[in-house]
DNA sequence: CGACTGACACTAT
DNA sequence: TATAGTGCCAGTC
């Protein structure tokens, strides 16, 4: 604890700022955090965030859109569930609008939809 | 203190 | 295009 509680708290804070229907990979918070290179630590991170409810991780899935932390929650599809019920549509465990539903960690207005061709 | 692990990403074959 | 291997940082054993 103490500098790393920093670290794993920006990851929580840029986690929390997901909006409804939005996703995003552990790729861009890490690089919103400055470490491209950290996307494990993200992911590990998570780990640690699965102990808090206040931290949607079901939002944070790999580059690919695919949930590879689907077998971290509570039940087999849970994770699947949570983002279909929030108009996500995931097939093979992979998120098909991933485009559409993608969303990027930034410090200035929550926007809509600018990022289409990002991916 | 050293080695292994891990919810990823990128490059090369 | 798909699969395999490597790099990365932090945490835990």
């Amino acid at each position: 604890m103490s500098i790393s509680e920093n670290f794993f708290e920006r990851v929580y804070n840029v986690v929390r700022k997901i909006p409804y229907g939005k996703v995003t990979s552990y790729g861009e918070i890490a690089k919103f955090l400055g470490a491209v290179r950290s996307a494990r630590m993200v992911g590990w991170a998570m780990n640690a965030a699965h102990n808090d409810d206040t931290i949607p991780a079901h939002r944070v899935v790999n580059k690919q859109g695919l949930l590879t932390g689907k077998h971290h929650f509570d039940g087999t599809n849970l994770m699947q569930q949570l983002l279909e019920s929030e108009g996500i549509i995931i097939k093979n465990n992979k998120i098909i609008n991933f485009n559409e539903v993608f969303w990027i960690p930034k410090k200035k207005s929550p926007i809509n939809n600018p990022y289409n061709e990002n991916i």
